[in-house]
DNA sequence: TATAAAGCCTCCTGCAACTGGACGGTCAAG
DNA sequence: CTTGACCGTCCAGTTGCAGGAGGCTTTATA
């Protein structure tokens, strides 16, 4: 099957497709006119690396993960081990995030919110941390 | 004072400060000999921009919020609806990786993580939604 | 005073993971 | 035979810088 084929069947946009193929993460056969050949796997795979990529595995994640698929001799504690380092990055994004969260929910609770100039969010931006009692 | 300077007064990079100055978030005086000249009022607002920027206001947001400290006559609701918008951001990406973490968490704590192939991690992204009862 | 070291300058490249567009060849239908 | 959909390659842009090359200026030291 032809390029747009495979994005019907993987749900992978085509530009996304080619640039997989340009970083070596998914190589397809070529028809004799030149297009690239999807098979049955191919678009299995395509499959695969979105789910990994909607996961939010990075792109050497998913080409990790791709080998140890391929790998019938792979041990599971390496698969999970590769994820257990992506669940922790994104343990310590989420705590970020709520670090974010709790003091811009604070600023903009402190702010009016009307048409006077005055306004505590640029202050603490502006470095104005009032010791306000 | 010269660049060097101030990254110490600010403690944000010189590469920083310059960059800031390619896209006309903060160009400073020249002295002289070419060097970058900043004032008391420019390291504030680089230290007003590094605040910004470490509370996750993309660099288009800080352009705006920087030139509504910088007006006297504004209204505080305009940074109030910038800083909620920005924060409505934030949630959005909380909700998402709190539901990648969820789905992780599951599939890690269903993989045995052993020498064995076998592993729920790879079924998953595989698209094989096993309906185990 | 000579020179070396530190600090400054500009410009270019690269990162992640694509997306959009330009330009041109190929293929199936009418 | 022409039109339009589909395919190809290549280049630029996105975000927010960081690293480094190559070349000034200034400062500190011998």
């Amino acid at each position: 099957m032809n390029i747009g084929a495979a994005e019907q069947a993987s749900g992978l946009p085509a530009k996304t497709i080619r640039y997989y193929e340009d970083i070596g993460l998914l190589v397809p056969a070529r028809q004799q006119n030149g297009y690239r050949e999807y098979g049955r796997t191919d678009v299995h795979k395509l499959a695969f690396l979105k789910r990994a990529r909607g996961l939010g595995f990075s792109i050497e994640d998913c080409r990790a993960l791709m080998s140890l698929y391929e790998d019938r001799n792979r041990a599971s504690a390496d698969v999970k081990a590769l994820a257990h380092r992506h669940l922790h990055r994104i343990e310590v994004k989420l705590t970020e995030l709520e670090g974010l969260r709790g003091v811009l929910a604070h600023l903009i609770d402190a702010c009016h919110g009307d048409t006077r100039p005055d306004c505590p969010i640029l202050d603490d931006l502006a470095g104005l941390l009032e010791g306000k009692a």
